[in-house]
DNA sequence: GTCTATAAATCGATAGAC
DNA sequence: GTCTATCGATTTATAGAC
């Protein structure tokens, strides 16, 4: 018999499906695995374990352990970046960055996961995509405070320092997500209720925006 | 020769000082490398020679690698709740909530591993200090929650949501700690200077106070 | 109270049958 | 492409001399 059977029985689009539908339980397990415990407290079992699997074929799929978590991240990185297509299409600060806190917000609330390992791989000194914030993030960065630095000087907003607003921005909509558990225990054990999220939004954009002098 | 010969030779005094020094040494290097490798990655090995002191020393004061885990981050808890004596001897908002995001800005600066490892506690679930969550942060945030809405009330602010208005302040000012990495790489690689940090503790006080209309 | 050596358990990764 | 068994390295924790 040859061990090769498999490869004259399947179709090479069959295994591209299958490679594909399996990359993405491993990926959906590894995210809230490295979320829950760390990276260094997440395990290859632990994740095969949750994914459903023998802990061998996490490795047939992703080489290491490290090479997971890196596709994790860059999977994370990518939905912050289309996070801001608000900023760019707006004509002004009330719709471009009362947008933004309502995209990143819903983004707080639908991959909590995911934000969570973003800061985890910053706090510990970015070892993974250090090289995405020195040229991507710098780049995206560089944009968007010159979006609101021409609102300013166009006087439709108050004279802010855009570095340090973007810096608030992304710290009040993550801590939703990163600080997800304290907010939890604080509700009384619960999960934030759809009309709470609401609430929450709300009241950061109108903080927000009446700071920076556009209500 | 007895074994307990130094017994003897060192004074009760004496072996309290050494005690005492050795587990401030401990602590101060676990802080740290707890912070930057996390829970899971950091390993006893690392600490004692940050410590500069052999592994099993640290098991002769600390158990275990948790015990010595649940100091640190009770350490650091109890910081954060003296950071707010500034609340509740305010006479009203502009001082109360301007006073509170100064300390809290001048404690990330101070203590950013500590922020980092009361960070990664929390994002992991709270395994730790989940207790304390539930009794001490939880009276804690209904007192200054009580003021706020005290303020409201007496028309010294806008009608914002204490609740969310406190998560928003312990979003921004710890985001400069437990996000610094990434806020230095955007600034080119370069840590805050004086003069940064004073701007970005201004940019906060300001969007805020404005944001609850008291400026 | 200090330190070396090591026991006991766990983890990442791989070999090899199917 | 799947899975069991296992190797080799690392880690927490301790034993025991000094």
């Amino acid at each position: 018999m040859n061990p090769n059977a498999q490869v004259s029985r399947i179709s090479k689009g069959k295994r591209t499906e299958i490679r594909r539908e399996n990359e993405r339980v491993i990926l959906d397990a590894a995210e809230k695995v490295f979320a829950e415990a760390g990276y260094g407290g997440a395990t290859m079992q632990l994740i095969a374990d949750m994914a459903g699997l023998p802990k061998a074929n996490l490795h047939y799929y992703f080489p290491t352990k490290e090479a997971l978590y890196r596709q994790v991240v860059r999977n994370i990185f990518e939905i912050w970046l289309h996070a801001a297509d608000t900023f760019d299409e707006a004509p002004g600060p009330v719709e471009g960055i009362g947008g933004y806190i309502e995209a990143k917000m819903a983004i707080s609330r639908r991959h909590p996961f995911g934000s969570k390992v973003w800061a985890s791989e910053v706090m510990h000194g970015a070892p993974v995509i250090q090289d995405y914030l020195e040229t991507t993030l710098r780049e995206w960065t560089a944009g968007r405070m010159a979006v609101i630095q021409r609102w300013v000087d166009e006087g439709k907003m108050a004279p802010v320092d855009p570095r340090h607003l973007l810096y608030m921005l992304w710290a009040m909509t993550q801590h939703y997500a990163d600080f997800g558990h304290q907010i939890e225990t604080l509700n009384g054990g619960r999960p934030l209720s759809d009309a709470q999220w609401r609430e929450a939004t709300e009241t950061v954009k109108a903080v927000i925006l009446r700071g920076i002098g556009v209500v």
